[in-house]
DNA sequence: CTCCCGATAT
DNA sequence: ATATCAGGAG
C-alpha cells in the first residue's frame, strides 16, 4: 500500500464524513435522463438545467424522441443552459445513434459510450457510475481543481488525473469519490474564492494558494 | 487551439 | 470587465 494511496483515503474518509451518501445534484430517474442531463450540464450549473429537464423530460420520453426532434424545436427547449445549438445537435445526433445501434437504450459499456456524439471520458464516466453502479472516476471541472489543489494529481490533464485517482483509491470507491470531490469543489474548493477556512482537508492541503 | 453560448459571481 | 459554470467536437 502506497503513501499517495493512504493520504487519497484519508482525504476520502473526512469529505464523506462531511458527505454522507453523495448523491449527484442533477434530476433524472433513468440512464436516458441523466445521460441528457449530463450533456446539458456542460459550462453550465445543475441547477439551470434542472429547471430545463423538469418540462424537457415530460416532453421527451425516449432517445426517439430526440432522434426525431425539429432541431430548433429542440434548441428553443435547452436554451437556457447555453451552447444551445451546439448541444441541441449532439443530443439529436447521440440519441439517433442510441437508436440506430443501441435498441433505443444507454449503453452499459465505456467503449460504447465514448461513441455516443456528445459524449466524453466525463460524461460516459458519470453516466455509467451514477446510472449503472460502474466504477469509474469522472473527471470535470472541480474534480481537475480539487485533485491538482491537494496533490492527488500531478498533471492538469483530465484523463492522466483520472488515472491517477484510480489508482489512489480502491475501485470501490470510484463513483462515490467522484462525486464526493465535485461536491466539496462547488461548495468548498471553490475555483475563485475558496473558503479554506471552513475546510475539512486544510491540514492535508499543499496548495500554496490556500488562503485563511 | 477555437468555437459553441447564457447566466451569475467577483 | 472578466472568469467561471458537472465539456466536447472539429
Amino acid at each position: 500500500m502506497t503513501a499517495p494511496a493512504n493520504r487519497a483515503r484519508e482525504i476520502l474518509a473526512r469529505l464523506l464524513k462531511a458527505h454522507p451518501n453523495p448523491r449527484l445534484a442533477l434530476v433524472y430517474h433513468n440512464p436516458l435522463e441523466l445521460l441528457v442531463a449530463v450533456i446539458l450540464s456542460a459550462q453550465c450549473t445543475d441547477a439551470r438545467v434542472n429547471e430545463v429537464t423538469r418540462t424537457l423530460f415530460r416532453k421527451y420520453r425516449s432517445a426517439r424522441d430526440y432522434a426525431e426532434a425539429d432541431p430548433a424545436e429542440l434548441e428553443a427547449d435547452i436554451r437556457p443552459t447555453g451552447f444551445y445549438r451546439n448541444k441541441a445537435r449532439l443530443l439529436i445526433a447521440c440519441c439517433r445513434k442510441l437508436v440506430a445501434d443501441f435498441g433505443g437504450r444507454v449503453p452499459d459499456s465505456l467503449e460504447a459510450m465514448l461513441t455516443l456524439p456528445g459524449v466524453g471520458r466525463k460524461t460516459a464516466n458519470m453516466v455509467l457510475g451514477n446510472a449503472f453502479g460502474i466504477p469509474g472516476i469522472a473527471v470535470d471541472t472541480h474534480v481537475a481543481r480539487v485533485a491538482q489543489r491537494l496533490g492527488l494529481a500531478a498533471s492538469d490533464d483530465p484523463e492522466e488525473i483520472e488515472r491517477a485517482l484510480m489508482q489512489a483509491l480502491p475501485k470501490q470507491d470510484w463513483v462515490t469519490a467522484s462525486n464526493v470531490l465535485i461536491l466539496h469543489g462547488r461548495e468548498t474548493c471553490t475555483a475563485r474564492k475558496p473558503r479554506c477556512g471552513e475546510c475539512v482537508l486544510r491540514d492535508l492541503c499543499p496548495w500554496p494558494g490556500k488562503t485563511a
